[in-house]
DNA sequence: CATCTATATTGACATATGTCTATGAGGACG
DNA sequence: CGTCCTCATAGACATATGTCAATATAGATG
């Protein structure tokens, strides 16, 4: 899951063509992570964080939720492309990746001069 | 399901503010509806479909799967407000919602400049 | 009206998912 | 070295989800 989204260099668009069985399969896995309300908080929250990054301590104090379920759903985040993480001392600091960001924006932007 | 998914005129990005409760609920279930392979690949058969448009026997045929599971997932592309359907005479034939995928391609764009 | 075709709904069932508690692992620090 | 502190993993459990077979509904057509 760390790999590009689409095989090649076809910067994509869902309308292209129709989407093959291992690429959609792919990409439901990271729509997925995207389909919970923790995990869009989540990344929210890390993307608007100061620097860029959180540590799960930032996270685990902005939901009343338990600090094993914060880092089950980090953990989905970070399996679907979404985020990395780096660990300095104690803290360990969560980042979006935005390239996977981009990946799917762009894959949801149609093309505008659709053929209608 | 058919609202627009933020509450006003602020076109949004996940980094901007901290996604409340509410709207990443709603968020989540739109994102929740791409989270299926069998889903995406419907959406990109209709979005490419000539005239923008595609009749249920189209995607029946474009599966191994049984009628009432594609007209199931149908449902859950419709509630999520990603396509519309119109029937006419026997048939029904699905759209895109194309505000919809704009939406949340704007929603994963990442202001360009962020502050790091 | 009877019937056929196209689509939707219902109910059942196996699997996936989100949450918790309990516990483990990695470093800091006295 | 022992003890905190921060975070991750494991296991359990209730609920959600994807699929199917069976059936219902809507419109066309004889």
């Amino acid at each position: 899951m760390r790999e590009p989204l689409e095989p090649d260099g076809c910067e994509s668009s869902l309308a292209r063509e129709p989407l093959a069985a291992g690429q959609a399969g792919d990409l439901a896995r990271v729509f997925k992570a995207l389909g919970d309300p923790v995990r869009l908080r989540i990344l929210s929250i890390v993307a608007g964080h100061t620097g860029g990054e959180a540590c799960v301590c930032d996270l685990t104090a902005a939901f009343e939720l338990s600090q094993p379920t914060i880092s089950h759903h980090l953990k989905v985040l970070k399996e679907a492309g979404l985020l990395t993480s780096e660990r300095r001392a104690s803290w360990v600091y969560y980042r979006v990746v935005p390239e996977r960001l981009a990946e799917l924006s762009a894959l949801l932007s149609l093309p505008t001069g659709a053929v209608t």
